[in-house]
RNA sequence: GCGCCCAUGGCUCAGCUGGAUAGAGCGUCGGACUACGAAUCCGAAGGUCCUAGGUUCGAAUCCUAGUGGGCGUACCA
């Protein structure tokens, strides 16, 4: 309804034009807005503001001659106004918003779909957490956030690969084998001080166990053997329970990339090479350093140590290379917001790969604090002292993690409460949406066993729908791609529970107002699918949001 | 010190990239089940949008300077 309102007043300024009303002169994008006010209409545009400077005239003018010239020949509008300083509202008559279902009906499980993508291969790296321990919390968050941004960039049109990305080449490494092999020791009965810097997680003394029960005290006595295997076997199983927690949570990864296979042939100090012969690396006081500060980085960055040996960023310049030659045209990362300072050199490496800066996107995630009852969890890293993912998918349910997950802004902080999350009440707003689905099946079950089967568009008389909240509800329906799209072109999940809320709540008003299943047949109709439409869209955003839309709850 | 992020009713947060009288949920108070699911609905109270300037027809939103909180400032990842 929006673009027939723009086309409108886009006809409308040109044949003013061409009257000679207005000057002709650099129209700009017609903004039409949906008013929070009642009284100023369904829609609004603000274009006649936007013209009054360039047509130095004052806005209510010019907002007089867009109205007088106006061409309604579909006979959408009641009535139009100039209101304010200049806006112009449209009022539509509300017996021809049911028109709009109709593209529900035709598109079904694929209405809200657009092709504002139009095929670019984008590539979404998330979680990426080193396998040195299980995921926590924090992960969680970025998990679903990157899921459901690449969801989003799908359903809009995009070709989306999501990608974990393995640091499993670095000293951590070798800390976590070197962990386990203390560990292991102890077990052994040997009388050794666990150091300070090695991971102190219990899952690390579960882990000696079983490599204890299973190969018996063979790495005993050989720690130039023992560490290399303990450090891959631990990763490999670490790895293993990541994935397993990554799917309770319903997150699945089309490729995990591991580090090492930057270094084959080579491959980091080649990239390095070619940087070099590109001026953009120099070597000082014995290491070698990559000229970022080129790029508006505030420092170069080291990217061979004096010892010889690559830093991270070295191989994440390899990786993002790598990325591109794969044939992404763009790159989003997400990150957790303690790795912000990174940004400018990233974003300065693929500028010196010959990429631009908008090839790169990286989103921030910010920090969970996970509560109960309001109390705060205590959790601490480095002494092993955390809440896992699986034991918040266990305790409070894969679609409530979620849904809280995505229903802040990700730049801002986030309190996760375990027994609000888990909480089967109205304060929980999970239920509220997926009770409106459930609500909407059990009226479509009830009617089918009247004789009323689930009607298509053909079937009904779209004309009855005229109440407020009818033409509230469609409205709202008929919002719902351009919603999608938006979150899509600003990577922002958190417009979509928004969205659910408010058509939940709109639902649920016509429902407690209107009765659907009456003694009037066709109004019976045309109202079994007003709100077979709205579960059609609400289960298509539950989707995207990797919820599930129960007919029961 | 420097850089980034945040600051909106008692609490938790939106505010569609500059629009009209700033919105939800929770909490509080008062109402609605002999009708399709009361996990719902209807109503009320509650605001110097951190402060002070600036930009313009118009600012919670943009600019500058402060205040308060978080994070980052590695030849760690």
């Amino acid at each position: 309804m929006k673009e027939r309102v723009i086309k409108l007043l886009e006809k409308s300024i040109n044949s003013c034009v061409e009257k000679g009303l207005l000057k002709e002169a650099y129209i700009p994008f017609i903004e039409v807005e949906f008013p929070r006010e009642g009284s100023h209409g369904d829609y609004a545009s603000n274009i006649a503001m936007v013209l009054a400077s360039s047509q130095r005239e004052a806005p209510r003018k010019i907002a007089e001659r867009i109205v007088g010239n106006i061409d309604d020949g579909d006979g959408l509008l009641d009535k139009v106004e100039i209101a304010g300083p200049g806006f112009i509202n449209f009022f539509i008559k509300n017996n021809v918003w049911a028109v709009l279902l109709k593209e529900v009906d035709r598109y079904g499980d694929r209405y809200g779909e657009s092709n504002i993508g139009n095929g670019v291969k984008v590539q979404v790296e998330f979680v990426s957490a080193n396998p040195t321990g299980p995921l926590h919390i924090g992960h969680a968050r970025g998990a679903v956030i990157g899921d459901v941004i690449a969801n989003i960039l799908k359903t809009s049109g995009f070709s989306v690969s999501r990608e974990y990305y393995i640091n499993d080449a670095g000293n951590q490494m070798n800390m976590l084998g070197e962990s386990v092999y203390y560990r292991y020791l102890e077990l052994m009965g040997e009388d050794i001080v666990f150091p300070g810097n090695c991971y102190q997680g219990s899952y690390i003394t579960e882990l000696a166990h079983t490599i204890r029960e299973q190969f018996g005290d063979r790495f005993r006595s050989d720690r130039e053997t023992a560490i290399p295997f303990l450090t891959r076997y631990a990763a490999d199983f670490i790895l293993e329970g990541i994935k397993e927690d990554l799917e309770t949570l319903g997150v699945v990864f089309d490729r995990y990339f591991s580090e090492k296979e930057l270094y084959k042939d080579d491959g980091v100090s080649k990239i390095l090479q070619d940087l070099q012969k590109d001026g953009f690396i120099y070597k000082e006081a014995d290491a070698v350093w990559f000229k970022t500060t080129d790029f508006g980085d505030e420092k170069d960055r080291v990217v061979i140590r004096e010892n010889g040996e690559p830093t991270y960023f070295a191989a994440d310049i390899a990786y993002h290379l790598n990325k591109y030659s794969r044939g992404f045209d763009k790159v989003i990362n997400v990150w957790g917001a303690d790795h912000h300072g990174y940004i400018p050199r990233m974003q300065a490496a693929i500028q010196a790969l010959g990429r631009k800066k908008e090839d790169l996107e990286i989103v921030l995630v910010q920090l969970v604090n996970l509560l109960r009852n309001g109390v705060p969890v205590p959790m601490s890293t480095r002494a092993g002292e955390f809440v896992t993912i699986r034991e918040v998918t266990d305790e409070v349910g894969k679609d409530a993690a979620r849904y809280n997950f995505l229903m802040r802004r990700s730049n801002s902080h986030l309190d996760f409460d375990l027994e609000l999350a888990k909480a089967q009440s109205s304060e929980n707003p999970v239920y509220y949406v997926q009770y409106a689905h459930a609500r909407i099946s059990s009226i479509m079950r009830l009617a089918a066993e009247q004789g009323y089967p689930a009607p298509g568009y053909d079937e009904i008389r779209p004309d009855l729908l005229t109440t407020a909240e009818e033409c509230e509800l469609i409205k709202l329906i008929d919002k719902f791609r351009e919603m999608v799209e938006g979150s899509a072109k600003s990577l922002e999940p958190h417009r979509i529970p928004y969205y659910i809320n408010d058509l939940a709540s709109v639902f649920h008003s016509f429902y407690n107002k209107h009765k659907v299943i009456s003694d009037n047949v066709e109004l019976t109709k045309a109202r079994l699918f007003l709100i077979k439409s709205t579960g059609t869209v609400i289960k298509n955003a539950l989707r995207l949001l990797g919820v599930s839309a129960p007919e029961r709850m």
